[in-house]
DNA sequence: CATTTATGTAAGTTTCAGCTTACGGTAAGT
DNA sequence: ACTTACCGTAAGCTGAAACTTACATAAATG
């Protein structure tokens, strides 16, 4: 049921860079945003975005907060598409089976 | 490439809805705008959205047009998808490891 | 304990996406 | 040919999202 927030999320090119980053390797809030053409709090609100949709997690790290993958958030969108995708590839069999009985 | 593109389309709530209806059945815009409560032009406006990040497809039946799931949209979405989802795992897997020899 | 480092958050601004109404165009019916 | 059905598009409005600057907070460091 997440999995709206999850598109939602990932729908801003920013923070598709941030999550990508992240994905490759986790890293903090400053560092993220040192190699962006956004400011630090610009990263740290797409981070909260992010963070409410479930796909990232963090831990504190001295002074430092470490975000990373939360992978059973990307497992909710892949079930979604996964699910989507039966559905949508027997409702275009039938279209096709449709238009080539006849043209009416 | 066209993914950031399915992705930003489908971020829309509404625009989900009609793309999902698609998918269940192949239909007109006028009859998908009957059952939204959003007006038809606003249901036409988001169908262009869909068919330029190509989720969708459409064929004239009359005077109506008819709309259909494109599969090979799905499918970049899916493959971005399953690409990132294993480069997401590694670097948790590695954050895991990381974190259980020491925490300096 | 003062300072530095690293971050989250509030407030304000600006751009843009989604909506509506109005209009124009094409295909079918009579 | 005139009317009806169905659709796309232009123009304009509005609310929200993304960004910046400024401020507040928590942990390490000397």
């Amino acid at each position: 049921m997440t999995y709206q927030e999850s598109l939602s999320a990932l729908s801003d090119p920013t923070r598709r860079i941030v999550f990508e980053a992240i994905a490759n390797q986790p890293s903090a809030v400053g560092d993220l945003a040192a190699n962006m053409p956004v400011s630090r709090p610009a990263v740290s609100q797409h981070l909260k975005v992010l963070t409410d949709a479930g796909l990232v997690v963090s831990h504190a790290k001295g002074t430092k907060r470490i975000y990373s993958v939360r992978p059973e958030g990307l497992a909710d969108l892949r079930r979604y598409l996964e699910q989507f995708w039966e559905t949508a590839l027997d409702a275009f069999a039938n279209e096709i089976a449709k238009n080539e009985g006849g043209t009416k």
